[in-house]
DNA sequence: TGATGTAAGCATACAACGTACGCTATTAGG
DNA sequence: CCTAATAGCGTACGTTGTATGCTTACATCA
């Protein structure tokens, strides 16, 4: 922990904390999170890996920053919207940051302290449910149910192959290709039948958020009754 | 790739990829996913850590086995069950295998080629949204808007530092002690109204669940509509 | 009953990783 | 200019995944 000086003796920084996890986020957006190395962050910025720590405590600390970063690009809910809109807001930008960067998700998981932006963004939620209504319990259940169903969508969006779907349709046709006619007839049957209407993964989400936000309607209508 | 043969010349197997991967899912399960190295696995098997690779291609091998290991754990949909039925007890089922093996869930995101056990189990749960008069695009939006919800939930859980409601009042009160009044006084006062009403997070699971369902049953009605 | 070929397991070795430790360089303040 | 403090770097070590080639133990057939 450097002390809090606005100058002091001793040699000027040319690192910062900031610098080094905007390195590793560059890094693990261009090539994943196995590619993000003390060596390699360090590399872009033209230092050496032990430089680094002076800035990050370790690489732990700076997968936490890295998460903490992810929910800082993350739109706070605007004052006056109604909840739905505030939601959904929140739940779009949840979903753009996480698609921007994959490899958060999997970090998610294993981090269990969250940082100030995560903080800083729950209590913003739960403050716009609270002036729209809610009581504490109710956008706490609220505000999970939405965040399970962003998440799990990112989850699965991250793990799909393709990225358009031109590309799925070329992946579908491999795939069934792939396996016989008897040994997964459903799935068969079903990947026909999205690369014949046009399926569009993508558009899903709003689909799905739109039922979960009908759903969060239900939750307050009968916490009001 | 061992040529499939019932036996034939050369030393008996000792080992198999089955206890390769069943070695490697208790390590997993009990240290975390850090803690599976060949060397763990190995010692497990009381062999040396070369000996794991006339069984396995290498460790990305082993971690596309265990996410599907998983999935084996999972029910199949029983026959002539609703689909309402069908769908809850998968999503039960599949959230108590990533209860079991948390750090499943970090390896969905970058495990891109589903195994057997997976493709399987799309198939069943297709095949059941199907005889339950789904057609297959609504059937594999529904399945979808169920899995992003299960898959996020779990996430979520797996990244609360508490199990128990008495855990998350004692995590809660250290949190809210933590921090100034001032600096989040919406989660804060979250914190005090969870605690208060005796919240109970793993109990939310089926309340969120029946809320996406009624979704799905939503998805149906517009789909024959 | 060998002799032979094949597959399983192991020993050694190496590059790349995270990081402990101590040294050098560079500044502000006395 | 001297001193104390801080930033950055060089070296080194333990651990990781795995390439390579040897050894061992079996089935087969002479």
């Amino acid at each position: 922990m450097p002390a809090k000086r606005v100058r002091g003796p001793g040699r000027p920084a040319r690192l910062s904390r900031d610098q080094v996890l905007r390195a590793a986020m560059a890094i693990a957006d261009k090539a994943g999170l196995e590619a993000l190395t003390m060596r390699a962050v360090s590399q872009r910025l033209k230092a050496e890996a032990m430089s680094l720590y002076r800035h990050v405590r370790n690489k732990e600390d700076i997968l936490d920053g890295l998460v903490d970063l992810v929910f800082a690009e993350i739109d706070l809910p605007q004052r006056g919207a109604t909840w739905r809109a505030a939601l959904r807001r929140h739940a779009a930008s949840t979903r753009q940051a996480l698609r921007r960067h994959t490899w958060a998700i999997a970090l998610m998981e294993s981090r269990a302290r969250p940082g100030p932006a995560n903080l800083g963004h729950h209590d913003a939620v739960l403050g716009a449910l609270g002036a729209a209504g809610f009581d504490s319990v109710t956008a706490t259940r609220a505000y999970n149910l939405v965040n399970s169903y962003v998440y799990g969508f990112a989850l699965q969006e991250a793990s799909l192959p393709f990225d358009t779907p031109e590309e799925m349709a070329t992946m579908a046709d491999a795939a069934i290709a792939q396996f016989s006619a008897t040994e997964y007839p459903h799935l068969r049957e079903a990947a026909f039948a999205l690369v014949r209407s046009g399926f569009d993964y993508s558009k899903e989400f709003e689909t799905g958020l739109d039922l979960v936000l009908d759903g969060v309607e239900d939750l307050r209508a009968s916490a009001r009754g």
